[in-house]
Parts: structure tokens; sequence; C-alpha cells
DNA sequence: CCTCAAACTGAATGATCCTTCATATCCTGA
DNA sequence: TCAGGATATGAAGGATCATTCAGTTTGAGG
């Protein structure tokens, strides 16, 4: 997440005593809250305050402006997604890529219906601000992480792997969206995500270089 | 798009004579050059009124308010992408499953690129809204249609082709809606697209009935 | 214990903008 | 040609909110 901060989102002042934190922590969760409970467009300032039990002129003590606080909510928010992919990733290394395929939909999968409401309310609240250098950033992290892990497989190489891997992500990203945008009941979402592997492995097994189970050597 | 019409949402009055229709149609296309200049923030009343040359009353003799002008314009759009992947259905009958994914992928896609800053503002503008109730209307319409497609395939029969056939356009459309958000270049894009098709081709492959290469009787 | 910067407060400001309605113009059918 | 409904106007009301700042409280280091 370091790539280009723009200048008119940047935090005023990060805190430099104990209750600063807790202040601000404090500030995002309400931020949350009040996107579940009243949705972007009635998030205004005063009751991020008040729910965050602190004055507006707190908030404005870190944050420019309203955006800038969206913004660092989502970069928050993206952030740790991205270490929660690459740990994944990680962990896979030298597996085959059916294992691969199921920690990818898995981990995304899981990170997103921990909160459920927090993400819709996400999902929503990115229309509020542009936040391109943010997915960009996000999508540079997980598109190294995960073109280091198929790589390594241990039973197929790819001709061209960054296509792949752009392929695989949108299409595993962008389904796991659909799903929550269709609000569709936990037991069909589950389904998909299953189908969603079989795909996914079907995909990676026509896509693999024929007649080699290994990459380079096996 | 005739399932639950939200009350509080309804346009006010049809227009009767001519020039009522031009206002309208005026409207809603000053509505969408808005949104695509200013931004679903900032877009106001006042400012669709003087793009579409027409005063702000004119506005509110058609529409309770602004999010009823938001909605009647998803719900002009969905209503056209939803037939043209209808009759794109239509006219792949009894084909090969091959075909049908490809006459899908390009069908959706086209239709989203034929005006790509529209596409954009539109998926940015459905956070202003509840347009769950469109969405729903949309899957459904769409859902009938590829179902009735998949079911009449020369080369396949699939044991359950709902969840198949949810999955599929689940993943097509998010996949879509993630080039958009990630602004790849066209060459990009068109190249996910490509890998789309494999990808769901592949899908259908491992999915269908084994040992039988049409459905009741080839 | 004292000092000073850090952190916090919240009423006031000013701007934006949705929505209404009294009035005016236009169109159509008789 | 004319009446009456359909359509259009846009200034003004009223509400909401983002943002500021002068002043207060808190905490850490000396």
């Amino acid at each position: 997440m370091t790539l280009s901060p723009p200048p008119h989102l940047t935090p005023r002042k990060k805190p430099r005593q104990a209750r600063a934190t807790v202040t601000l922590d404090a500030i995002f969760e309400a931020t949350i809250q009040v996107l579940v409970s009243d949705g972007p467009r009635r998030l205004t300032t005063t009751r991020v305050a008040e729910r965050a039990g602190v004055s507006v002129g707190t908030m404005y003590q870190y944050f420019p402006h309203k955006q800038a606080l969206f913004y660092a909510l989502n970069e928050r928010y993206l952030d740790a997604l991205a270490g929660e992919v690459e740990e994944a990733c990680r962990a896979q290394h030298g597996a085959p890529i059916g294992r691969m395929v199921e920690a990818l939909v898995t981990t995304y999968w899981a990170a997103k219906t921990e909160r459920v409401e927090v993400t819709h309310a996400l999902y929503r609240s990115v229309a509020e601000i542009d936040n391109e250098p943010l997915i960009e950033a996000f999508a540079q992290r997980v598109d190294a992480a995960t073109t280091a892990m198929f790589a390594s497989a241990s039973d197929a190489a790819f001709a061209d792997l960054s296509a792949v891997v752009l392929t695989l992500l949108t299409s595993i990203f962008g389904t796991v969206r659909s799903v929550f945008e269709r609000h569709l009941p936990i037991a069909e979402a589950d389904a998909v995500m299953r189908q969603l592997k079989l795909m996914c492995t079907a995909y990676l097994e026509a896509a693999k270089v024929q007649g080699k189970d290994a990459p380079v050597a096996a």
C-alpha cells in the first residue's frame, strides 16, 4: 500500500499518545458501524463522531475531510486483506494447483464472510471515493503473491502465467462480489463457491502446458 | 422488470403527450451525462435539469425525488440488458455448449463496452439506491433464459443445471465488473474475456453428465 | 509539581441542495 | 375556436451537513 498516496487524501497527523490511537480505532469502527446501519448516504461526520464517542473536531484532527476518512478505512481493509491472501499463497508454495485454487478461494471467501454486513457496507462505500490507487496497490500485491505461488506448482506450468493469474483473480474477486450483490442465501452462496473452485481448477487444467505435468523438471 | 415495484420509488406520472416523452428521454440522458462528468456525489437535481434543458420543477413532475430518478434509470438500463441477453440465448437454442458460452460472454461484454464511461458511471451510481429488487428481477430473467438455453444444448446435459447456470452467470457478470473496476487497458481486458470463455467452457465440460454427449437422446 | 504540546470540544458558520407551489404556457379534442 | 388538462417554470423555503476555531482538558517529561 505504498504506491502513490494522493496528497489531498492523506491523514493530517498520526497519533503520538496512547489515547489518540484508541480514538482513531474508535473512529474507524464507528465509521463501519454507521456505514452498516445507516448506509453511505446517511453517514455524516457528526453521526460518526457521536457513535465513536468523540467530538466532530477530533475527527478533523486526523482527517482533512470526510473522503479522507473513507479512503483510510478502505486502505486499512485492503491492506489486511492483501496480507491474508499473501500468507495463504506462501503456505501453498510447491503444492499442486488444485490445492492452490482451494486455498485462494477459501481464504478470500472466508475473509469476506467473516463480517458479512461490513463487507456489504464497504462494497457500497467504494463509490464514495476515488479508490483506484488502493485497488491498484491491492491488485499488485495479490498478483505478485499469486504468480509466485503458481510458478512453484508441483504439477503444472503455464505458457502465459501472468494472463492466467489475471484471469483467475479477476474472476474469483468478481464472482465473490456478485454473490454479495445478489444477496444469495448462505447455502446457495456456498454452493457457488464450491462450483467456483471446480471452475478454476478446470480452467487451469485447460490452460496449463500440455504433456507437462510439472514445471521445468518433474 | 415487473416484480415488486417499491411504492416510494415509482414515477409520478407517465408522459401522455409527445413533448413529455422527449423531456423524459432528455432527463435520462442528462442524468447519465452528469453521472459521467461529475460523478454520483455531485449529481444534483439542478445540474441534471440544466443539462437536460428543462427546469427542476419538470423533473419533479415525473419523479417524486432524486432516488426515484436513479431507480428508473437503472431499471431502463437493466431492462434493455436483460433483453439483449435473452435474445442471445434464444439465438443459440440447440447449439453446442461452446457456442453458448461464446455468445453469452460476447453479448454481455459488448453491451457493457458499448459506452464504457456510462457503464462505469452506472456501476458507481448503484450505491446511491437500494436496487436489490432490480437486480433480483434482472437475475430472474437472465437465469430463466440461460437455463432454457443450456437445457437445449446439443452436446451436453447437466445433473444440477440451475446450480451450473447460477455459477456461470455469477462469474461472468462478476468478472466483467472486476475488469471495469481495475480499469484494465482494452487489450488486457479483451485477453481476460478470451480466457473467461475458456474458463467457462472448461467448467461446463467438467460439470456435464459424463459419458453423455447429448441430453435425453442424441 | 509545573509546563507545554498533544488531544479534545462543540457551537457557529456558510454552503449546498432537495423539494414545493403559484403561475404560465402548450396541446388536444370537441 | 376554445376549454381544460397536460406540461413546464424557477424563485424561495427549509433542512442538512461539512468544516472551522477559539478555548479547554489531558498527559508526559523535566
